[in-house]
RNA sequence: CGGAGCGUGGCGCAGUCUGGUAGCGCAUCCGGCUGGGGGCCGGAAGGUCGCAGGUUCAAAUCCUGCCGCUCCGACCA
């Protein structure tokens, strides 16, 4: 992608609304702009990394054996009726009527619409163990939006549910779950931490929270260092052997976590030696729910077992924040400069910089590495403007991704070119056949 | 929902107290110079001063109402 011919508003100014880093960095980037208060539009290079981030999410689903689905935004209040939640949900819940004067609303979550949908094709003992995801835009009124996308009222989720027979099938799956959100945390290079956690409004007996770790981020956690050096995706673990799962959760949820709100300084002491205790910040990005036949019986979800006999299924809801990651991430990984994106989710792997877009010979080796690191299957900004030298450097430090590939007259007539790599700022000067190698091996 | 504050060109702000025909920096466009960390010179374009009403010879400025946005708190992916 030529950087002439995309579009990137970036900003060198600050804007006054936006406090906190990521906020700040992703209007300064040219990723979003708000529409309403906590209603953003996704601008190319933001929309890349939420598709990225969706992409990831959509992979470890589908690892984990769960089916992709679309349910819709909007919803009839009908099912909210029979769950008794179109009352308890209150003014966070956005309402209105259609032109038939029939009562809608824009879904803040949607287990009432899956167990309808799973009521309507499961009828027996055979259509369990079901996991079934979507990855939608939410709706929640909250009352004070704030820190951008982090906290914004129109979101991009993922929510999984799945349905099992009794409470042991579903902790299974719970447990699937579990080592499904540590893979897919891991794959965006962030460090998550489960918590044990209140259950909230969604209902249910078992719950964790994921915590993501970002210096800047709002909530205090206290952990044991173990625990984040956990390299989950070198081990090569068939998800669906509960057998190779459980000790995975078991070790995890066995060590002491948790937010500040939870948080016990003498059991924390007592649970973990002072060399590996750890306190920082982090963000919640992750929210799985364990909550039987809350929603299975009013709503009648049930399947027949052998014995004929008909039972309530029980259910669990997984849900990633997907917009909310974006900001996660950033928080988690800039610098003074800008962002600093990890590989797997930056909108481009490599920014190409042509010093001197005047010049014949830029010209055409720029071409070149361009035309060559895109068959190579790497995604390229070429910044092929007439900008300053400064500028550039500036703006590409800015949006932050990994690899700067630069281009100038004076290394071209020495054979070279220089390769930076964003996260740890080394340089390296060599021939554009040796940068071309690096950059695709 | 309680508390605080802000709405002036795309962005950041001054001007409001003390009413007199709207200004600065950045960005944009044109020309030239420059060319390894948001460069320089010259020229140009761009604003119903959030909206409505009121006071006044005259309103960005004073008064009333409304709308929007931000921050702190309570609440949440």
């Amino acid at each position: 992608m030529r950087l002439s011919r995309y579009f990137l508003p970036t900003l060198k100014e600050n804007p006054a609304e936006a406090e906190i880093v990521s906020h700040r960095l992703m209007l300064r980037a040219g990723m979003i702009r708000q529409g309403a208060a906590g209603i953003y539009s996704w601008l190319p290079l933001g929309n890349a990394v939420l598709r990225n981030i969706e992409q990831i999410v959509r992979e470890e689903q589908d690892r984990a054996g769960a089916n992709e689905l679309l349910m819709p935004t909007i919803q009839s209040s009908d099912l909210w009726r029979q769950s008794g939640r179109y009352e308890d949900y209150g003014k966070e819940m956005l309402r209105f009527k259609d032109r038939h004067g029939r009562e809608m609303l824009y879904g803040p979550t949607n287990e009432e619409l899956i167990t309808e949908i799973f009521r309507a094709g499961a009828k027996s003992y055979r259509d369990v163990p079901a996991m079934l995801y979507h990855i939608q835009w939410k709706f929640r009124d909250e009352v004070r939006p704030r820190f951008g996308v982090m906290r914004g009222r129109e979101f991009l989720m993922k929510d999984a549910y799945s349905f099992d027979l009794d409470q042991e099938s579903a902790f299974r799956a719970y447990r699937k779950q579990f080592v499904t959100y540590l893979r897919t945390f891991a794959r965006m290079g962030l460090k998550a931490v489960p918590m044990e956690a209140e259950t909230g409004p969604i209902g249910g007996n078992m719950s964790h929270e994921f915590v993501i770790l970002a210096d800047t981020g709002e909530t205090e956690i206290f952990t044991h260092q173990d625990l984040l050096d956990y390299d989950v995706l070198g081990q090569d673990i068939d998800l669906h052997d509960d057998a190779q799962i459980r000790p995975i959760v078991d070790y995890w949820t066995g060590q002491y976590a948790r937010t500040d709100d939870m948080h016990d300084q003498a059991e924390f002491e007592r649970q973990v030696p002072a060399d590996k205790r750890v306190q920082r910040r982090g963000i919640e990005v992750g929210h799985i729910f364990y909550f039987g036949t809350k929603y299975s019986e009013p709503l009648e979800a049930t399947v027949s077992t052998k014995d004929g006999d008909s039972v309530p299924v029980h259910m669990g809801s997984y849900g990633v924040g997907v917009s909310r990651l974006v900001g996660g991430l950033i928080e988690a990984f800039h610098d003074e400069a800008g962002i600093v994106w990890p590989e797997s989710v930056a909108p481009f792997k490599v920014g190409l910089i042509n010093l001197r877009a005047g010049d014949e010979a830029c010209r055409q080796a720029c071409d070149d590495l361009q035309a060559k690191l895109e068959q190579a299957g790497l995604t390229v900004l070429h910044d092929d403007t007439e900008d300053s030298p400064g500028a550039k450097f500036a703006q590409m430090d800015l949006i932050g991704l990994p690899w700067q590939l630069i281009v100038g007259p004076k290394g071209l007539k020495a054979g070279t070119v220089e390769l930076k790599h964003r996260a740890t700022g080394e340089r390296d000067e060599l021939s554009p056949d040796a940068a071309l190698a690096k950059l695709a091996g």
